[in-house]
DNA sequence: ACCAAAACGAGAATCCATTATCATCATCGT
DNA sequence: ACGATGATGATAATGGATTCTCGTTTTGGT
C-alpha cells in the first residue's frame, strides 16, 4: 500500500506553504529545506501522484513545464511575473467568459493568463 | 542583404493562408505543397527572422513549444481543439481583462485560452 | 552570364523537462 | 524488533523541440 514518508509529506507541505503554482524545481529547493535528502526523481515521482489523486493539480501556463498547486482551490486564474517567472493566482474571472468561442465550438474549460512583474519585481 | 527566397515567400504564403497560429511542423507540411524540398531548419529560420521582423508574431499556448501567425492583427485570443490540437482565433475579448491582477502588479499583456473541441472535431 | 554572399537542407547536436533504472533505505503491519 | 516491499535518489536515458554544421544551391547586383 502507499507509505506516508517524510518526502511526500514536505512536497505536500510546501504546496500548502506556498498557495501557488510551483514548479518542480521550486518544490524541489523548498523541499530540500524540510528533507536536504530530496531528490528531483522524487519531486516528480510525488508530484504525479498527488496529482492522480487529486490533492494537486496541473497547471499549463505558457513557456516551460508543469507547474503544480493545491487542488481544492476555487476557479482562479493565474499571473506569471515576466521578470522573475514566478507564477501568481489571480481571484477574479469574467463570468461570460466561454461565451467568446466561435460558433460550432465546444468549450469545456478556459485559462487566463496575465503577463507583467509581480508586486516584488515591480 | 536579405534576399527573397521560394522558401520564405512559400512559408509566408502559408501563414497567411491559415489565418490561425500554427506550429513549425504545420508550416513545414503545408509549406512542402508549394516547395516540395522545403525543410525544418528551415522553416524555423524564417519563422525567427519574420517574428523579429514584425510581420509574424508568436504565439506561446500552454503544452507544446511556439506557434506562429501574422502580427497585423486586431487584439484576439486562442481556441485550443483537445482533439485535432489545432489553435483558432477568437475574435472578442473581454475588455476589464486587465484589471483583474492583485494590487501592486504590472500586467503588460494577457492571453485567454479556450479549451474544448472545434466546430470539426465536435 | 558571372560570382560573392545569402540561404538552403539533411542530419547531427543541443537543450530541457521528464522518466527509467536499480541499488539502498525506510515504513508499517506483524 | 523484523522483514517484506514501497519509496528514495543518483544518474542514465528518453523524447521532443529547436539550433547548429557545413557542403551545396540560389539569389541579385553587376
Amino acid at each position: 500500500m502507499q507509505r506516508d514518508t517524510r518526502q511526500r509529506r514536505a512536497i505536500r507541505q510546501v504546496l500548502k506553504h506556498f498557495a501557488r503554482p510551483l514548479t518542480p524545481e521550486e518544490v524541489l529547493d523548498n523541499g530540500q529545506r524540510i528533507v536536504p535528502s530530496l531528490g528531483l526523481a522524487t519531486v516528480y515521482r510525488n508530484l504525479k501522484i498527488l496529482a492522480r489523486e487529486g490533492w494537486a493539480s496541473e497547471v499549463q501556463l505558457p513557456g516551460g513545464g508543469l507547474r503544480y498547486e493545491l487542488a481544492d482551490r476555487p476557479h482562479h486564474h493565474h499571473f506569471l511575473c515576466r521578470s522573475c517567472d514566478q507564477a501568481f493566482d489571480v481571484h477574479r474571472c469574467p463570468d461570460e467568459i466561454e461565451e467568446l468561442a466561435p460558433e460550432g465550438f465546444e468549450v469545456d474549460s478556459h485559462e487566463l493568463i496575465l503577463f507583467g512583474r509581480c508586486a516584488a519585481c515591480a
